[in-house]
DNA sequence: AAATACAATGTAAAGGATTACATTTAGTTC
DNA sequence: GAACTAAATGTAATCCTTTACATTGTATTT
């Protein structure tokens, strides 16, 4: 690759000249302009980002931490983070930490070597002194899961509220006995769905029994199918079930049909996060709809902002009840 | 962050010794390596990547380029990929494309700036010449989709085959009238599977219809639904489909089931690539099984020995009939 | 004890870009 | 045309690390 120097010896200028028509275009004279510009086309000339970031300490590198992809709820959050991110000139690194720690520190380093400028993390669960430290140090921003802490905004949804409708959307449905298939309560999302789950229940003074409630081991089909076999083993009597995401739901779902249970008639099911797949499962799945798309961009928007040094504020949107025919 | 200097000054000895001690530690005495093992620890210490990629043309970056993360068959590769990347101490960049030229520059860019070493790309439809070029000067590795060049080797199945024995398959089954769900025929593998469907049609000497063939815009559920949607409306005698893609195909499945069509006694249908979600349909879709975890981790495997200068081959891995409910 | 070898450490250049400061050039004013 | 100002450009330091080469010190050989 030509270098700076090249392109200053090839337009027979200084290589701050060339530097200047670079960054600041203004502060050269037409005509030298013209001339640089012609010799970093001749060359091909790209300025060499690792110069610059040393120099500068500053990349274009934005972290997006999750769990893991397979969780189709992180798709379109993705989507909307890295189209608002090329918005603003910015790369997006799409960064798996499967909830360990030490995959996390090989991505903080790249924080802390400048390559990147601030994270976006959607699984703050591991280790929050750290997270909290490193907050201190570089602009983060929460999406989806957060812990509350200074220097430490978040976008995401009112959990316990969604639960709480979908709750009471079955229980107007006439549903006495409604199983709930959480995930491991280290999650907050978990045990604001809990909450929102069992204030419905009280509303309508249902006292849940102890086999109403179930824990999957991670968020995937697999795991949803697994907890329904476990529930139909054991419990012939739930007549719904409220999920606390859609793999595990469509997982479920698989389970009932495999068995041949009527869905809605003998169980009722219903999901959370409106993946795109809740569309297409038979029969279509009951959700609640989180603008995925929308918390991504404004995630990003937020990121900047903290980059930029501005004060930025927590951000909950509204979500949906997408009611379809499992229910 | 403290740099080299402050370790340095804090162990009282010179940087390079520091420096030694980082990439060379038997080449210093073990009194001061202790010595500077504990300054590090004690500041904290961790290189500058920058600097050290400046100074080494060298990092441990990755690029994975694909169309776009929302297509299901790319989630297993990519899991494969990281993993393997993460064994040799490399980082993955995931990269969507979106099939537009110049997202691909923005990240071929990171490459020319030593930000990234080498690639595995997915979506090498965009411009070969381009993409030529590049692994000219750069390690590439083509995962599934590839062009014929020197210097790109590739790891994939043999498409005309698969889609040759699906076809065999459900003539065999007494199918007479197979439609083809198939995307743009600028992917080699849209025009190999149409082959490999051909091919099995003249065996058992059926001549394809005109309106056999369909074509969807993409490679999403929507398209699938919708390719299935103008077959429903315009053509009402095909007995069975062959998608060459499980997301297609499970958009079928769910028109399909929307009209309260049966399948399979009415219309059977068959997929590719044996996504996950392929287990939760309903019915349970009949598809062929790539080894995609396997394809991500060779192709890495495939890219540091690219890396390390070694001659590379190409590969071609088995692929696997998988006979479930829709079939 | 002088000469030699080798291990340990230090010095300084290099890598590519930006930019404060210095210098040159051109234009304005009297 | 001399004196001054402002614009344009150049020089060189800086960011952080690695490493060739230089230097120091210690041990071994004769």
């Amino acid at each position: 690759m030509p270098t700076i120097q090249d392109v200053a010896k090839h337009a027979g200028v200084s290589v701050a000249t060339v530097s200047r028509v670079l960054n600041n275009p203004s502060s050269v004279a037409e005509l030298t302009r013209k001339k640089v510009e012609q010799s970093i086309r001749e060359l091909d000339y790209s300025p060499n980002i690792l110069g610059r970031n040393l120099r500068n300490a500053e990349s274009k590198m934005l972290l997006v931490l999750l769990p893991k992809i397979s969780n189709q709820f992180y798709l379109k959050i993705v989507e909307g983070i890295e189209e608002k991110a090329l918005e603003y000139g910015y790369n997006i690194l799409l960064c798996q930490t499967h909830s360990k720690l030490e995959r996390e520190k090989v991505y903080f380093d790249l924080l802390k070597n400048q390559l990147a400028v601030g994270a976006i993390t959607m699984d703050p669960t591991i280790d929050r002194q750290v997270l909290v430290n490193m907050a201190k140090r570089y602009p983060f921003v929460q999406c989806s899961e957060y812990v509350s802490s200074k220097n430490l905004p978040y976008v995401t949804i009112d959990s316990e509220l969604a639960a709480y409708q979908v709750t009471k959307y079955l229980l107007k449905q006439g549903h006495q006995r409604i199983g709930l298939i959480n995930v491991s309560e280290s999650f907050l999302y978990a045990r604001d769905r809990k909450k929102g789950y069992l204030r419905a229940l009280k509303e309508f003074h249902i006292e849940p029994e102890e086999d109403w409630f179930y824990s999957a081991n991670d968020v995937s089909l697999e795991s949803g199918q697994q907890v329904m076999r476990s529930i139909l083993n054991k419990k012939k009597d739930l007549t719904a079930v409220f999920a606390v995401s859609d793999m595990l739901a469509i997982g479920a779902l698989k389970e009932l049909n495999t068995r041949g249970i009527d869905v809605p008639n003998e169980m009722a099911v219903v999901g959370f996060d409106k993946i795109e797949f809740t569309s297409m499962t038979y029969p279509s799945l009951t959700t609640v709809a989180q603008p995925m798309y929308k918390m991504g961009e404004i995630s990003v928007d937020m990121l900047i902002k903290k980059i930029q040094g501005e004060e930025v504020e927590d951000i909950i949107l509204e979500h949906e009840l997408i009611i379809r025919e499992s229910t």
